[in-house]
DNA sequence: AATAGGTCCAACCGCTCGCGG
DNA sequence: TCCGCGAGCGGTTGGACCTAT
């Protein structure tokens, strides 16, 4: 195996390029291409080595470079496409055009990776990691305290005990969920798929407040921003999904619209199913029963009562399967 | 206003791959 | 088939910039 000789060697410029230097490295490119790149510095005047210029050109001058901030999309790709391809920048990057390997491996390091650890999700396996879940009791708990304070400055004792109460039984439902949750993920194989539920609820339990589950009685979940994309595309939510944001839908299977509105869902075992309506989650073992939803047009909808995709592959948020068809969220 | 710590990103380093002689 | 070379890739670094105290 050879190796490039480094630049030091020949007593080549290194560190950050001038103007002039992309200038003259740019203008070579452009009459010439770059052919050779262990010629071109010689060709292009460069006191640089090939591969300085090679790079600089293909991270930074190269005409079709899209800069700037990530969009959602472009976000949402690199975190699929990383669950499959692991650190395999540049293929990452065939997918996104305009972006380069070396950005977007900059990008992955500086905010992906942090903001799946900050949601308990392991960046390399992308499944939720156990370590945060084993202290999600404590979390609650912590929570649960902050609540009791500031129940304590404006409510009677009395008052204080029923209501702790409620709140202590639908904890108990938000730790018999997370159980479900990390079910999920140790026995599906679809590592991508465990983000969204590992988002669902690390968002929910991390970092929505114990006075909403209070309020609600339910464990409030969304379709989060509507989309035009088919809802059996993976989409990770990377904010706090609104409860209220009600959304249409298409089947593919005759292309009848419904609405869903009040998306709320409840741990199994809850009275308040509505049979007529009751969707499952998939790939949960005991999916949790989403309730409260009204379809304006239900046609083939409400002549099911539940609705899974077989217990297979992705069961990513918002995804939601019904036999063999798949809705498109049209709103 | 000063400064320490954190963040970001362009560029470098060293390894592997693939091609050609 | 082997070997040398160039190109490409992923990991790491250093310094500029930002933010909190």
């Amino acid at each position: 195996m050879g190796r490039s000789p480094c630049c030091d060697e020949n007593g080549l410029k290194k560190g950050p390029w001038t103007p002039e230097e992309d200038q003259k490295l740019v203008h070579h490119i452009k009459q010439h291409g770059h052919g050779s790149w262990r010629a071109l510095p010689r060709l292009a005047g460069l006191n640089r080595c090939g591969k300085s210029c090679r790079l600089r050109w293909t991270n930074y001058l190269k005409p079709d470079i899209k800069r700037g901030k990530f969009s959602q999309d472009e976000e949402q790709t690199i975190l699929h496409l990383h669950s499959i391809l692991g650190n395999k920048w540049s293929a990452i990057a065939t997918h996104l055009p305009g972006r380069t390997d070396n950005e977007i491996k900059n990008f992955w390091n500086t905010h992906l990776k942090k903001k799946l650890i900050q949601m308990g999700i392991d960046p390399m396996t992308h499944q939720p990691r156990t370590d945060i879940f084993a202290s999600l009791p404590q979390l609650i708990a912590l929570a649960s305290l902050r609540d009791l304070v500031e129940i304590s400055t404006t409510h009677p004792l009395d008052e204080h005990a029923v209501r702790l109460q409620a709140e202590a039984a639908q904890l108990a439902k938000l730790q018999y969920l997370q159980i479900l949750v990390q079910s999920a993920a140790t026995t599906s194989n679809n590592s991508y798929s465990q983000n969204g539920i590992a988002d669902m609820e690390a968002s929910n339990l991390l970092n929505s407040s114990v006075p909403h589950i209070k309020e609600n009685h339910v464990l409030p979940f969304s379709l989060g921003n509507a989309t035009s994309q088919p809802l059996h595309h993976p989409t990770l939510l990377s904010h706090l999904p609104d409860p209220q944001v009600p959304f249409s839908f298409q089947t593919s299977l005759n292309g009848e619209t419904g609405h869903c509105s009040n998306f709320t869902m409840v741990s199994p075992g809850d009275n308040q199913t509505d049979n007529s309506s009751s969707w499952l989650l998939p790939s949960l073992t005991l999916p949790p029963t989403v309730t409260e939803t009204s379809l304006s047009n239900p046609g083939d909808a409400s002549s099911t009562t539940s609705y899974n995709n077989n217990g297979a592959a992705s069961p990513y948020w918002p995804e939601l399967y019904f036999e063999d068809s798949v809705m498109h969220d049209i709103s």
